[in-house]
DNA sequence: ATGAAAGCGCTAACAA
DNA sequence: TTGTTAGCGCTTTCAT
């Protein structure tokens, strides 16, 4: 019976030998003697013996789980890191507990309280688009709880740290519309003080700089929530149409498509003249219309990489204090 | 302090009381006078107490938390019945774990085994495409331990189950192929033994029959992993090119849009030729090219009443052995 | 090499 | 109404 319900004690009343003895030949102990421990093995094999680990976990106080926190899981680039992260967890025998926070910081401090009081053993997260004070997490990380962050990382905050080169991507995209000969390029981006935002507004103004073309503040169209309301975004479409732009850098994934979704409206001659480069991680960009240019992020990559450092954090013997932030390329798919 | 890690036993000490009270007036108990119970209660807010969930799951063999086993989370229709799951149960306040199948029965039972003996209070799950048996799922029923299946539920299962309406689906999505003047219209779909493709299947063959159409089995193309690999569908679409249809009916996400990659691939005259109604939840089919008929299950919703049934049945006083088996409407959303 | 016993934080039967 | 005590399943110190 593949999952019968045995403690360490059925195996120690079964051997006649002591609990003590049981667990340790389990773990593998040295103190244990090579004929215990096959004998133990071989009966907790027998009977299909399951280690309770809710039991481990009071004792231990280790619960081998990983909190994720991101703000939509229903989105290209988050569940692309997710498979990543749980491509290493799984690997590592680390459970993965998941839990959004749709850019609310509210959402996001319960989900915080939650997973650690949970027991997880650490957290991977990306900062909610309206997150500003993240220093009760900086409390938690003197506390000593692992947390690596990803995508969108707080600034100050002593961590690890995994992100793309979200400069570089925003300047391949932008020198990539110049080169195509446009010159009013417009921006549509996310929240203003994500560290995303920062960053690759950064890339389009060098780009820009690289290509002769001035800045114009009203070519830049933030959306504070970063597309999750379509209203927004719509919004911004709006706002662009009085300012005649050419082409257009867009900074996200919801925005990118809402962006798209947003111009369905507009007269078909007005979308034919702009060309559009956007960061996405769809999996189907070709069949979108009209045709873009993807800035694509290493999602996979980068959850991989992040769940790699947490457990390394988490099974470290000694406080970490050497942290990393590791920048991972993003790649240009050009179609026209 | 937010997160400060106190015990009830600080409580009791520092209030002069045993951990029984304080465990008692934490939670209410009629036992305990109302005095009491404010001077804890008030002295649990100054300090921030917040129970462990550890010891309390050991101690009480529930751990407030259920498990989701879907083939992917990178999937619209998934990553939105997760959403809805995700709405009740934290209003319910029970955490939500998440695995992946990617489609192979073999992690589907190693996903089941380690959420159960993680003792996870039940499980919410869409069988994998390879699954054929489920028995060791009734073995687990059998000893008590909840399962609700959605969307690809077997066959046999005693157990709630929560589907969409996938015969009117399909039945729906030919109607609306045949009105436009189709003759020929040819099928796309999953795993032959999952019920969601019977289920497509026979509406499809019913709406070919009440318009006349024959039932030709070469125009109906299986893809025994849903799509997860685009080969699968490449293969499918090159038969299919073969049999000169002039419409087809596409049965899941993953394939609907597989089936427009595959497509970009083949002389545009062809594609134009061919009107294309597909299951699929995706959120902007409306940017897709060529256009194509959404049919849409209502996954927030299906997500939501599977975690009401589910945490219903895990609260129950009795075993709960009158099963229902929901069935919510699909939706066709046209595009032309 | 093995066992006895304590304890992780909490709940609950039983006593007072 | 409150306290004492045992115990959930496991690990681990300290004896033996």
């Amino acid at each position: 019976m593949a999952f019968e319900n045995y403690t360490i004690k059925d195996i120690a009343k079964a051997l006649n030998l002591s609990t003590s003895t049981v667990s340790r030949a389990l773990r593998d102990s040295y103190e244990i003697s090579a004929e215990t421990k096959k004998l133990v093995l071989a009966y907790a094999e027998k009977i299909n013996y399951r280690a309770n680990p809710i039991a481990r976990s009071l004792k231990e106080r280790k619960s081998y789980s990983i909190g994720i926190i991101v703000s939509e899981i229903a989105n290209n680039f988050f569940s692309q890191v997710i498979d990543g992260i749980e491509s290493v967890a799984y690997a590592k025998n680390y459970q993965v507990v998941i839990s959004q926070t749709h850019e609310s910081s509210e959402r996001e401090r319960l989900n915080v309280e939650h997973l650690y009081s949970r027991s997880t053993d650490g957290l991977l997260m990306a900062l909610s688009a309206e997150t500003i004070d993240s220093s009760y997490l900086e409390e938690l990380m003197k506390k000593g709880f692992p947390i690596v962050f990803f995508d969108r990382v707080p600034g100050q905050i002593k961590s690890h740290k995994v992100i793309a080169d979200n400069r570089q991507g925003g300047f391949e995209a932008v020198q990539y519309l110049a080169k195509k000969g446009r010159r009013k390029i417009a921006h549509l981006t996310g929240a203003k003080k994500l560290s995303i935002t920062a960053e690759r507004l950064e890339g389009y103004k060098m780009a820009l700089l690289a290509n002769g073309l001035d800045f114009s503040p009203a070519l830049v169209k933030y959306c504070e929530y970063g597309g999750l309301h379509q209203a927004e975004i719509e919004k911004a479409v709006a706002e662009l149409a009085e300012e005649d732009y050419d082409a257009i850098f867009i900074s996200g994934d919801k925005l990118t498509t809402g962006y798209l979704q947003a111009m369905k409206d507009r007269p078909e001659a007005d979308v034919n003249s702009i060309l559009i480069a956007g960061f996405t991680n769809s999996k189907v960009v070709n069949i979108f219309s009209p045709t873009i240019t993807a800035i694509r992020q290493p999602a996979f990559e980068m959850g991989k990489k992040a769940a790699e450092l947490l457990i390394q954090q988490i099974e470290s013997k000694y406080a970490v204090d050497e942290f990393e932030t590791i920048v991972l390329p993003t790649t240009l798919i050009e179609r026209e």
